[in-house]
DNA sequence: GTTGAATGTTCTCCTTTTGTTCTCTATCCT
DNA sequence: AGGATAGAGAACAAAAGGAGAACATTCAAC
């Protein structure tokens, strides 16, 4: 295990040298840790290599080398573990029972497909252009659902879905300058519910 | 079987590890679960170490390893069909080349946790009431980033991040009714930075 | 080449943090 | 009552790591 000041200064190595393209010197890696002592810095420095986390050129200038493992020495595990809950102006909040979560139960399951949205339909509802949807396949749903639907066996579109009288089907954007759609049920064909909905930021 | 105190002990080793990069010292551990006595949580801690769930350094600092389960061969592919693009008002168009959506190496990977979002302070930016967010842990972040971050390390808070003029740091939720914090930067720590976020609507 | 600034290496000295050990108490449960 | 569990707090020694100096090398400019 790293101690405190091993894993600063690995992880501004490491974010150095993705940001610079070539090793941060001695005296760098002591400013960025808001010190200013490069023997101290040799010794961490030292430590990370007996680690094996990085290897050293003696004696060459920015002589450092990020040692291509599988990442930190970890293998990435099919969950990640879950802290809490975060709220504003709180400290985290561990949240009894629930220590990790498991993506594989979380968004995983039969007859599940994902889809890539395009466009800005569903954005009050949280739903993002260029975000992922994870939908149950059904040909049935209940009202209020997001549900991916087929119009007339020709568009497809990710829509909330209301029941209306005369056997009429509503399929709403999420959008406030978008109109709903009111059609008749025979020319809508539910394809799937949602289920989940992914982004990711990098 | 451990006792309700080890248990405690515990999470809080692995929550901590996750977040920070580093174990927890004794007392880090006490203030965690609201105590104060680092004497306690030697006698816990050695608990532990006897009941093989953690590895103990004798003598150094910091010097807790969690001891990796066993079974972790490979992370299970985890996959799931990605049909295509779905846009309002056009059939579904595959996406050439991304035939499945790996769920593992979308969303996994290595130094990263998950927290349960609480508020709708990040409304704007489609992070709702509810969601999970996984957060790479970071102590640094680039202008525009989501991250965690701690104010006066008491408050966690997930917002927007900006670096102002004379080493201030603005966090900005982005909900429209709610007002941008500008702080020292002595004030804020960054804990990690957002990677992805999802849903589920079951 | 020569040269000089940049940089790695080694040491010594100190401060602070932190593990360890002990003693005393306070609960809780059977 | 008696044992298991765990908190408070004090005292001590070791570890971590910063400061700063002195020296050795590297490396790019000349």
């Amino acid at each position: 295990m790293l101690t405190p000041g091993q894993r600063k200064v690995f992880d501004f190595i490491k974010d150095y040298i993705s940001r610079e393209g070539f090793a941060p010197s001695l005296a760098e890696i002591a400013a960025g840790l808001g010190t200013s002592s490069r023997g101290s810095m040799h010794k961490q420095v030292q430590a990370l290599a007996a680690a094996g986390l990085i290897r050293l050129l003696p004696g060459r200038k920015r002589g450092i080398e990020l040692v291509e493992d599988g990442a930190d020495g970890d293998t990435p595990p099919a969950t990640l573990p879950l802290l809490g809950r975060i709220a504003a102006g709180q400290p985290i909040q561990a949240i009894p029972d629930e220590q990790t979560l498991n993506l594989t139960e979380f968004l995983l399951g039969p007859n599940r497909f994902a889809l890539r949205v395009q466009g800005d339909s569903m954005i009050e509802a949280g739903i993002l252009d260029g975000d992922t949807v994870i939908v149950r396949r059904s040909d049935t749903a209940e009202d209020g659902d997001i549900v991916v639907a087929l119009i007339d066996n020709e568009e497809a579109t990710l829509k909330r879905f209301h029941r209306r009288v005369g056997g009429r089907i509503e399929l709403a954007p999420e959008n406030r300058s978008l109109r709903p759609l009111v059609l008749d049920a025979r020319r809508v064909r539910i394809q799937g519910v949602l289920v989940s909905q992914l982004r990711t930021y990098d």
